[in-house]
DNA sequence: GATTAGTCAGTGAT
DNA sequence: CATCACTGACTAAT
């Protein structure tokens, strides 16, 4: 093996944690990246083009916003009763303009004591109605990876977009935010979904330890059906009418039914909770129950989805898919009320990948009940940071990295200064989402880039932040990665791939990863750096060729024009960052083709001077201990080293004679991945083995 | 169309 | 200022 190159010099001195480490990320894989004319396969069909058979035009919403009209049948254009979204906006209280949604009368409602019934938020947009989902019936019916990427990822940016929207009310108006409720409907009734069709055992794309934040988000994929509730009946082909066994279920952890062993699950029946007026009772032995009951005896596999307190929010949940488990056994008792509840026990079919059991045990690192395996450093930014970062090595014995520098962020000397007109917005206390004269959002295009948890609403050219000069306070959300990360990272030592970066908590999408600090040189720099081109694999790059990628909502959904989405970079000059001698976290992230994370330019002011960030974001949900990898990018041709063969020839794990020149690597599942997944069936290690392999192309 | 559910977000009390 | 119980609004499937 090249990578470990010797390195092994043994454990650093750890008193001295400035100078930890250094192992090299490892950047000697090159992407190629696919023709642009066989490009993504699930990108929007031509507006007019036919929809699928199965497939009906809708009224895009249940509200008194949704269009009486009939579907123009141009079909070219968006629907003619279609409002723009910026032409709706929270009025000022006194205004008595009629298409205004909510009822904030400040006067009567502060005197009228039951006045104060609330609202929904009402969008003020219509979808197109010829828009075309770009799924097809049978692809509706039965998905597999891609289509559940696909899904889930429109989803969330359709949601995060309009939570942005809905952020930008008055704060206190009394109005419910229902992002996500409009978001799935949009998403259901256009036929954005995929596994539509109900099934025992697998759901094709749905792999063990995918995570999820909203109910609805189980429901689009096919995972569990129910909006609500906890059990998913089906109803069983030659059955009796009306016997059915259970598919699915999600335990929220609302009944208390916590077992030590991460493979048993002892769920409760439904029903029975006081409510309201309603005292407790009785639970029968009705709809999900008796579905229950009789996978018991028919022993079908049941998936379950644990759901928990997620632990950067509070309060919201995370749903983890755990795998198929079968009902051992089943029996009632009293529960608290003293009324009898029903209880099933479930056991995890041996031999599936660790989900659930992963969470526990990390819970019980970060309590400190039980210790790391490997774990060489507890922290390996010396608290610089606010969370820790752990070094671990399961892997052989090497101690770590060698020598760098922890530094937190980029560091710019002098004659790269970027010097921009004055910025600086004149809110106080925190620049409020909605707010038209914040300077920071009109440079923006007018809207807070974040929504209130602090998630990326869409890409953009550049994003500007509040800076030291403008007078809003710290907490204000338009700081957001200038204030450092949030989750806790381990720096781990990689199989084949030198060391890599994941985390222990679980990353929504939009999550603020970590910037990528070190110290800006110049491309001149870069080439007279002497013979060696070592600089080059610590060297990110702003102006490589990096493969394009849809991630914001689709205009269309929300009666915008497509070109408020532009998700091209827009550098003011070419930015190189070195991380060789300093950096943090951001320098262990490896390259993939198919990447978690990508990378967003951000300016901010800070100390009089305006300076270019490079902030690294989850482009979807990344489990816990799932490695973190961006696109590296391809090199452009004057950028130093890129010309010989030191990318390609580092390390190309299929050993192949042809390894030389400017040979290119992608991964294997990138090209083949539908393929090894039926090939490799139930083995999961062969399916892993495959998806892990690298090859030329 | 009525019913059902282990939702989700805002509010006000500790 | 967290956390928690409460409650209103609303969903997808049946």
């Amino acid at each position: 093996m090249e990578e470990g190159t010797g390195v092994n010099t043994g454990l650093p001195n750890l008193g001295d944690k400035s100078k930890v480490l250094d192992v090299k990320p490892l950047r000697f894989l090159v992407p190629r990246f696919p023709d642009a004319s066989n490009g993504p396969p699930f990108f929007f069909a031509p507006p007019n083009g036919p929809f699928p058979s199965g497939f009906s035009p809708f009224s895009p919403f249940s509200g008194p916003q949704g269009s009486p009209s009939t579907p123009d049948l141009n079909q070219n254009e968006f629907c003619s009763t279609a409002v723009p979204i910026r032409s709706f906006r929270a009025e000022p209280p006194d205004s008595n303009g009629q298409n205004v949604p909510k009822q904030k009368s400040s006067g009567s409602s502060s005197v009228q004591k039951k006045a104060k019934k609330r609202k929904v938020f009402e969008f003020a947009f219509t979808a197109l109605d010829n828009f075309n989902p770009g799924i097809s019936a049978s692809e509706r019916d039965d998905g597999n990876r891609e289509l559940v990427e696909n899904v889930l990822w429109r989803f969330d940016a359709l949601r995060r977009k309009l939570s942005q929207m809905e952020d930008a009310t008055e704060p206190h108006s009394g109005i419910i935010k229902r992002s996500v409720l409009k978001a799935s409907n949009v998403m259901m009734s256009k036929g954005v979904r995929t596994n539509a069709i109900k099934r025992i055992g697998v759901v094709p794309g749905v792999e063990i330890g995918d995570i999820f934040f909203f109910r609805l988000e189980l429901c689009l994929v096919g995972l569990h059906a129910q909006s609500m509730a906890g059990i998913d009946p089906m109803p069983m082909k030659g059955d009796l009418e009306g016997e059915r066994v259970a598919v699915s279920i999600v335990s929220s952890g609302g009944y208390d039914d916590d077992v030590e062993d991460p493979d048993v699950l002892v769920y409760t029946g439904h029903g029975g909770n006081a409510s309201g007026d309603k005292e407790a009772s009785d639970q029968k032995l009705v709809r999900g129950n008796l579905a229950l009951e009789r996978s018991l005896h028919r022993a079908n596999e049941v998936r379950v989805i644990r759901g928990f307190q997620d632990s950067t929010h509070q309060t919201s949940k995370v749903y983890v898919y755990d795998g198929l488990y079968k009902v051992q056994e089943s029996w009632t008792e009293k529960g608290k009320s003293g009324c009898n509840m029903f209880k099933y026990k479930l056991v995890r079919i041996p031999g599936q990948k660790g989900a659930f059991a992963t969470w526990k045990m990390i819970n019980k690192w970060k309590e400190g009940l039980s210790p790391r395996d490997g774990l060489i450093l507890p922290d390996l930014t010396s608290a610089a940071e606010s969370v820790p970062v752990s070094l671990v090595n399961e892997v052989d014995d090497e101690k770590g990295p060698a020598h760098f520098t922890y530094l937190s962020t980029v560091k710019y000397s002098k004659s790269f200064k970027l010097l921009q007109p004055s910025f600086g917005c004149s809110c106080h206390d925190a620049c409020q989402a909605g707010n038209l004269n914040c300077s920071c959002f009109k440079k923006n295009g007018g809207d807070l880039p974040y929504t209130a948890y602090g998630i990326l609403v869409c890409r953009k050219p550049m994003i500007y932040e509040c800076g030291s000069s403008c007078p809003c306070l710290r907490n204000c959300k338009n700081r957001v990665t200038q204030t450092g990360f949030k989750v806790h990272f381990e720096v781990f030592k990689t199989r084949d791939r030198g060391w890599g970066l994941r985390s222990w908590d679980p990353i929504r999408a939009g999550t603020f990863i970590c910037e990528y600090a070190g110290e800006v040189i110049d491309n001149i720099d870069a080439k007279q750096d002497g013979g060696d081109d070592e600089s080059n694999e610590y060297a990110f790059h702003t102006d490589r060729v990096y493969e394009s990628f849809k991630w914001n909502y689709e205009p269309e959904l929300v009666g915008e024009e497509s070109s408020n989405t532009n998700e091209d970079y827009d550098i003011p000059s070419p930015l190189i960052i070195s991380s060789k001698n300093s950096g943090n976290v951001a320098r262990f992230m490896n390259h993939s083709c198919s990447p978690n994370v990508f990378w967003q330019p951000i300016m901010y002011e800070r100390n009089n001077e305006v300076l270019l960030h490079i902030a690294f974001f989850a482009k979807r949900h990344i489990p816990p201990m799932t490695e973190l990898t961006y696109d590296y990018g391809i090199p452009r041709s004057d950028e130093k080293g890129s010309n010989n063969a030191e990318y390609g020839k580092k390390k190309c794990l299929c050993g192949s004679a042809k390894c030389r020149e400017l040979t290119v690597y992608r991964k294997l599942e990138t090209i083949y991945g539908d393929v090894f997944r039926r090939l490799a069936g139930d083995d999961v290690e062969l399916l892993e083995k495959c998806q892990n392999a690298w090859c030329f192309t």
